[in-house]
DNA sequence: CGGGATCCGCAACGATACTG
DNA sequence: CAGTATCGTTGCGGATCCCG
């Protein structure tokens, strides 16, 4: 890890240094949602050696991207958090599952769908627009909500809390693909049986104009 | 590698799985600047083992992100190219590039820097302007140029040609860091002796306007 | 039970030498 | 020029075990 260097003078490098291991991402992806446990974290990568998991956060925590931290009792708990240096990968994190979404295609077997994954991957085709909206999105028993506000978004796990006006609710099946690249149109997956609305098909064009669920850009 | 895959379903999941392994990253910055020919790619990444290099290329191209072609007679050459799809992993690496900058300190011994590597960290502080400029930016022995024309930017080695009207040549010395992510303003870097222009201080600052070389943003 | 540490076999990487 | 071949070393994957 020392002597690990790629040798070159480059942003690229030196981020690839830091956060090209094995791994490290992900962990990063689901700290990027929300401060986690180290058994949340487990949880959500499932297919994580224990060590290796160990192993990235002490690496992540001596680069200055992680805190280690423990809570005021009664709980204890001790709970990895970005600092905002970590937090800056966001758009790193969000550019390269929206490339690497396209090569989704059919769920594999084995393959594990995540809260904190739907949360990154609506967050990654989310496109500023005006007004307010609130969004229920189910797939399966997996259950994330996602506030737009204009060109803000706040999108977590869980369902929709409080009052909203008008909340839309949109499940999807599987496979997810198309819908988070937009391979289809909101009209088409709800032909196509991929998503379907508790609300009217304007609810539907509304998600679909604050998710880039639509045509490809050019 | 066909059984290295992190059972997720998550297009950050399936990017690490593609560009994932050591030095691949790497090899798809320099081909966002140009195809290139094998031992171009070896000289441009000193530090890669030949059998590694061979064995990305040949994974790339696999995954359908790089494909080898030969040059027709006399040269015939081989050449490795980006797909439109590998191609697509410009704004991955921008982003990449962006927030490793800023872990870029003094230049370490033995570290290098390569005109590739010059034109893709030129490229990452890139922001869109108003109004037509040429710029020649040289590092030591290495040049590079750009073209900005409104929000388009085209930026490769070597110095410019043609006739532009009014370019402005700047001169960078060590350490880039702190000018590519913006910690010192043109000014500043200038009194720093950072950079020196032949041009006016109005050419230094349309420079830094359009190359996010300034405070940087919040 | 949460939060790891330890150990082992294997696959990938690094360095160098060699070749069509 | 464009790679193979070989070999020592490191890191990863899988499992088990440990400690407060």
């Amino acid at each position: 890890m020392t002597t690990k260097t790629y040798g070159q003078y480059c942003g690229v490098a030196r981020a690839l240094e830091l956060v090209g291991e094995r791994w490290a991402l992900l962990i990063v992806r689901d700290l990027l949602v929300a401060p986690k446990r180290y058994t949340d974290l487990k949880a959500g990568l499932p297919k994580i050696p224990t060590n290796v998991l160990a192993t990235r956060l002490k690496e992540l925590e001596a680069a200055g991207l992680v805190v280690r931290t423990i809570q005021p009792r009664p709980s204890g708990a001790i709970v990895y958090e970005l600092t905002p240096y970590g937090a800056g990968l966001d758009e790193v994190v969000l550019a390269l599952g929206r490339w690497g979404a396209r090569s989704l295609g059919e769920l594999r077997p084995g393959e594990i769908v995540t809260a904190d994954i739907l949360v990154m991957a609506l967050r990654s085709t989310f496109q500023p627009g005006k007004g307010k909206a609130a969004y229920e999105l189910r797939f399966g028993d997996l259950v994330i909500h996602a506030l737009v506000d204009g060109d803000e978004l706040t999108a977590q796990p869980g369902p929709l809390t409080g009052e909203a006006k008008q909340p839309v609710v949109v499940e999807a099946f599987a496979p997810l693909g198309p819908l988070l690249t937009g391979a289809v149109d909101g009209a088409e997956a709800l032909k196509q049986g991929l998503i379907k609305t508790s609300g009217t098909a304007s609810d539907l064009d509304r998600f679909a104009g604050s998710f880039r669920i639509g045509p490809a850009p050019a």
